[in-house]
DNA sequence: CATTGCTGTTGCTTTTTCAGCAACGAAATG
DNA sequence: CATTTCGTTGCTGAAAAAGCAACAGCAATG
């Protein structure tokens, strides 16, 4: 398979040969043939490409030019086949995903780990960010598939799968209450709380939370980051209320608790998984949505 | 004319109006037969460049690596269209000329700006050197011509046009040589002479003229550059020995004095204007050496 | 619920383009 | 002086592309 126009491999491999019989003996076609296809190029460009000479032709200053770019047009070419014969079996070369941060600490790399093992040649374009840019970004087509808390339904985004995470106070195993068997929102007003700046805090499931109950915390501190949240907390600092997929390193590690809030008018922080509405998904997106459904399914009975 | 394959330009038309028809209609052809492009396209490559939608096409992955380098292989179409216009008419979009220094003072840019007149569109490439290196350039095509000082005949190269151009020693006004009538070799060993260094020396007018008799020289400088040559001569430290062309501008303002050497031996400096051998030249390469065989012709009463 | 208006697609025919063969004139070589 | 090698050119057949008309699928419309 060949992108570029004949006439232009043609006049390649004469300049190459600096002779049309042995340009067309290394392209198996008669001279003919190729002289027709050089003649036809000067014609239509209005300039001598070669100056002919008795034992053969030799580039003019158009030919230097115009073989120049010809050499770059077939690098071009060369690259373009490559990454095309990457995609082929695999729908795409990579895969966009955007997605919570909570995603990228431990679910992620496990699961794009094992995806690699089936399809070495694609790669991932990660981007992390708020429920609001997430969908946007699959709206547009930005990303391939998105990963993000409790978003509007619209109709631009159709949500593929979705999970009830834990939700609930984290606090350092110091705290007053990671003794307490259970906690309720409002046994945490005592403490001081370490909360999501306002940013993060829209459209947050913290933000539906505390608008269902009138329960005013104390805040500490506001944070652009659940790492920093997660930090102060684990200082002892307050209480932070994330759902138990952010803090799931910490507490293999037994650096923070978990405490759900098991208020019945709470229900709780959905992780959905989603894209965008019309698309057909490349089949190596297609099979890593599978992969991420079944993983986010599997999220479900830790709670 | 368009040098990229008509399936690509299909395709082009194609992904910028997302629909087969509408493609078809600016393209001023039917729409099966830009259907068929495309779909020949998707199975030489392998891969769907198109998601095909009830209301049009939609870009693929690997359709969108596609345009992006379509696109750029259209721009650097146009741009190589543009370049190869300038040449049309002119044979070259750049006229590389080797040279002695002294010609790149005053004849060449007065000449040159000459040349732009006629030929709006075409560059220079001026590159100077000692006449070894000017041959050389000229021989390996680096040069379309070349202009340089008492060159050996070498089959490769051609020579198109000389002068005899008088060579003497160049001193200050203030000079003592600056007051005789006129100037033997003889009568400039008595004083410091500023000579070019071993690379310049060589091959040089001047190695020739020493050659040629048995006189010794007692030299105060020996500089790479004429530039340099000048100066010290200019300041009065000595004697130098260069040919008018050389100090044509200094002669003019009176910053230095020509005193030719009319020793019967000696038969001077030469300058030739030389091409290579084989080779046809463009017509605009053609042109400016006829007007640098004439502007070289009237150097010589001067002398 | 049929209609209308899109869409891409496909057989078939015509037109255009391209490749192969053979031969020619020119120039360099032995 | 014959020979080789070069680019070039009619001519012929094959291959590719374009045009025409019709079809099936889907969305919006009356």
């Amino acid at each position: 398979m060949h992108l570029l126009l004949t006439g232009l491999r043609y006049f390649e491999e004469v300049a190459r040969q600096g002779s049309l019989r042995k340009a067309a003996e290394r392209l198996h076609v008669a001279a003919s043939a190729v002289n027709r296809q050089i003649l036809k190029l000067e014609d239509e460009l209005g300039v001598p490409l070669f100056e002919r000479l008795p034992r053969g032709l030799r580039l003019s200053p158009a030919g230097e030019l115009m073989l120049a770019q010809i050499r770059q047009w077939q690098r071009d070419e060369r690259h373009l086949l490559e990454t095309l014969g990457d995609i082929r079996g695999t729908g795409c070369a990579e895969v966009r995903i955007a997605t919570v941060e909570s995603l990228t600490d431990e679910v992620l790399p496990r699961l794009l780990g094992r995806f690699g093992e089936r399809f070495p040649r694609v790669r991932f374009a990660l981007r992390t960010g708020l429920t609001e840019a997430i969908l946007e970004e699959v709206a547009t087509g930005e990303a391939d598939i998105g990963i993000c808390m409790n978003p509007h339904p619209t109709p631009r985004i159709r949500f593929i799968e979705s999970v009830e995470l834990g939700f609930g106070a984290v606090v350092a195993p110091s705290h007053p209450l990671a003794e307490r068997p259970s906690v309720r929102l409002d046994d945490c007003r005592d403490y001081p709380a370490i909360l999501p700046d306002a940013e993060m805090f829209r459209g947050s499931t913290l933000e539906r939370v505390l608008a269902q109950s009138d329960i005013e915390l104390s805040p500490l501190a506001g944070c652009n980051r659940i790492l920093a949240i997660k930090s102060l907390a684990r200082a002892g600092l307050g209480v932070a209320f994330l759902n138990e997929l952010d803090v799931a390193r910490e507490l293999a590690h037994g650096e923070l608790v978990f405490k759900p809030l098991r208020d019945p008018r709470i229900d709780g922080a959905r992780l959905v998984l989603c894209g965008a509405a019309g698309r057909t998904l490349p089949l190596a997106v297609e099979v890593l949505v599978e992969e991420l459904s079944v993983a986010i399914r599997e999220l479900a009975p830790r709670t």
